[in-house]
RNA sequence: GCGCCCAUAGCUCAGUUGGAUAGAGCACUCGCCUUCUAAGCGAGAUGUCGCAGGUUCGAAUCCUGCUGGGCGCGCCA
């Protein structure tokens, strides 16, 4: 339950019988209503805008307004008082009871509180990743990776139907480059001194393994032969490699995709073609010359004429190009095609995560969208920016002389798979993001990974405790009756309550949003408001958490405590994180 | 030259899609602390929300124009 949700429906109510009433003309547009959690603690639990946003339509005083509606707020079992301060906000404070039985909704619903059905079963795609299959992954996909997998659990907790996909750019001149470097790795492995690499070719150590796997295969039949006989075998061969260790990759970070999509088989399939012909049919393709950029001309500009998609009525800023000059698709004209083979898969809303450098790209990406749906399909694109990595607050210089870069492996192996996933969500997608080796390391609260670990293995030590003391409870299982829970009257735990009764609202509009760092921001926050519970207990005896004599606030207590590790891990589990119960 | 993204406390960053007196951590100052798990705790101070206009009951948030930084700009993906 999303408690303001509930509460904005109840205001929604309480305004229709006011107008039931006569004291509201009819037909006033409520879209604007909110309910909110109010900025300042202070000011109550709810807050709604509501006497401020209708006042104008219903020709009335906002404050008389206000008042009307608070009048009729009150009556609501679970509100305390309803008060109307500033320019007209209304605050509701509720009962502790009322808290008291959202801490029951937690450990009813376990470790599944927080799901909601705002996406009506709504199918969505969400493609990330799809790194050209010419190498190993590095640091930057990784939160490509992180922010897309992670997204795609958020969209699935907050009711989506979610296709998580991978599109293989398999298909350019880039894979013919993979093919020409791993056939040089293959005549090394026939025993070939090839000295250098060639500029323009693949250096990397890793092809030599597919060079030696085809020496195996085919012995020396390919090595003198002319490029033709075995650029398709080499390169499928390649691409092939290449996307085992991508996926191993993967796997090591704990990321999975539904669907692999490849491009080659897109433009095989007459995909492409078919794309084009259903755009040629809206007359959006035309044969046309492009303006040449202004103010930094290329050197070997010439005008051209070309394929082009009128883009320009959909938002963007020139045509493109579909074709190049030998005849062969752009990217643009196969990925058109791929996102007119999503939207007819069934998927209305398409979420793509991309590096920033691919920024310049959005526009006509979704400009296609729009032509190819007529509208009805969204096309939402999360640019992630640049990762710094960092060693003890200085730059890691990545080793270029060996050849070597800091591939995602190497990352993981580094700090580990949670660290990496969770500290990837430690900052907006489009914000620039430092990654310290040392420092995601610290067990100190400077440390979301550790601090947000701590607090659940914290609550985990108590549990243990507490069967000890008591072994016919299990903490793990347990739900105190309403009676129990009304028990916890300390202000620090009642806000700790509040914060995690306010999970569900998080989880929907970090949705909403398609901004899955908030969940980690909402978990540090959690973690501090337990870990500042936990520290009033040193002061305060009588705040601990297990008090041998008061067998039932204990029980109480422990209930706020597995409430804490369900949305904890319930949050992780989003991250992709797992939640530790000891941190020994 | 054009387009996109960004600009919030000394530093690193949040800011609930337009709400009330803009928050947190670090650093700083002053106290305390030897534990239900140690990787500390409490209190204090900190702002031209880049600048200038506009929209409205109300703007860090939306619009316009500047300034500064990043990315991109016909046959790479």
């Amino acid at each position: 339950m999303n408690l303001f949700r509930y509460f904005h429906d109840e205001i929604v109510a309480a305004l229709d019988r006011l107008t039931a009433a006569g004291a509201l003309p009819s037909g006033l547009d409520t879209s604007r209503v909110t309910a909110e959690p109010p900025r300042e603690t202070s000011h109550g639990d709810v807050a709604t805008n509501a006497a401020m946003v209708l006042a104008k339509p219903a020709g009335v005083k906002p404050r008389d307004l206000a008042e009307k509606l608070a009048a009729e707020l009150r009556v609501h079992p679970a509100v305390m008082a309803a008060e109307i301060a500033g320019p007209g906000f209304i605050n509701l404070r509720l009962s502790d009871d009322f808290w008291a039985e959202r801490l029951g909704d937690v450990l009813r619903e376990g470790i599944g509180y927080g799901e909601s059905d705002i996406g009506h079963s709504l199918r969505v795609n969400v493609e990330y990743v799809s790194a050209n299959p010419t190498g190993p992954m590095h640091v930057g996909h990784a939160r490509g990776a992180v922010v897309g997998d992670a997204l795609a659990s958020l969209l699935s907790k907050a009711g989506h139907d979610v296709a998580r996909e991978y599109y293989i750019n398999d298909a350019g001149s880039q894979v013919d480059v993979l093919a020409r470097s791993v056939h040089l790795r293959y005549r090394e492995a026939l025993g070939e001194d090839i000295g250098a690499i060639p500029e323009g070719l693949y250096p990397g150590e890793y092809l030599k393994a597919s060079g030696e796997e085809l020496a195996r295969l085919y012995g020396p039949r390919f090595q003198t032969a002319p490029e033709s006989e075995w650029l398709p075998l080499f390169r499928d061969f390649a691409v092939n490699a290449m996307m085992g260790m991508i996926k191993s990759d993967l796997a090591a970070l704990g990321v999975r995709h539904d669907v692999f999509i490849s491009e080659r088989g897109l433009v095989d399939a007459g995909k492409v073609t078919a794309a084009e012909q259903f755009l040629t049919g809206k007359e959006l393709i035309y044969e046309g010359v492009l303006e040449p950029p202004k103010g930094k001309l290329p050197d070997d500009w010439e005008p051209r004429p070309q394929t082009l998609f009128r883009a320009t009525q959909f938002g963007d800023d020139v045509d493109r190009p579909l074709k190049k000059s030998d005849g062969s698709w752009t990217y643009f004209a196969s990925d058109i095609a791929y996102h007119l083979d999503k939207y007819r898969r069934g998927f209305n809303v398409m979420i793509d995560v991309w590096g920033a450098d691919h920024g310049g790209y959005v526009k006509r990406m979704q400009a296609a969208v729009a032509a190819m749906t007529g509208g009805h399909g969204a096309l939402d694109v999360k640019l992630c920016q640049m990762v710094n990595l960092l060693k003890g607050g200085e730059p890691y210089k990545m080793s270029k002389r060996a050849g070597t870069f800091v591939t995602l492996r190497d990352l993981v192996d580094a700090v580990g798979r949670d660290v990496v996933r969770f500290i990837m969500l430690t900052r907006k997608n489009d914000a620039h993001l430092d990654f310290d080796l040392d420092k995601v390391l610290e067990q100190s609260r400077d440390n979301p990974v550790f601090y947000v670990q701590y607090a659940h293995a914290r609550c985990y030590s108590v549990m243990r405790h507490a069967s000890e003391m008591w072994p016919e409870i299990d903490p793990l299982t347990l739900v105190p009756e309403p009676g129990v829970l009304r028990r916890l009257t300390d202000p620090a735990e009642l806000a700790l309550i509040r914060l995690l009764a306010g999970w569900p609202r998080v989880v929907e509009s970090a949705a909403e949003a398609h901004e899955p760092h908030r969940i980690a921001f909402y978990l540090y926050d959690l973690a501090a408001a337990f870990h500042g519970l936990w520290n009033k207990g040193k002061d305060d005896s009588r705040l601990r958490f297990l008090i041998e004599a008061d067998r039932e606030l204990s029980v109480a207590r422990l209930g706020l405590l597995r409430a804490v590790t369900l949305v904890i891990a319930s949050g992780l589990g989003i991250i992709g994180v797992e939640p530790m119960e000891e941190m020994r």
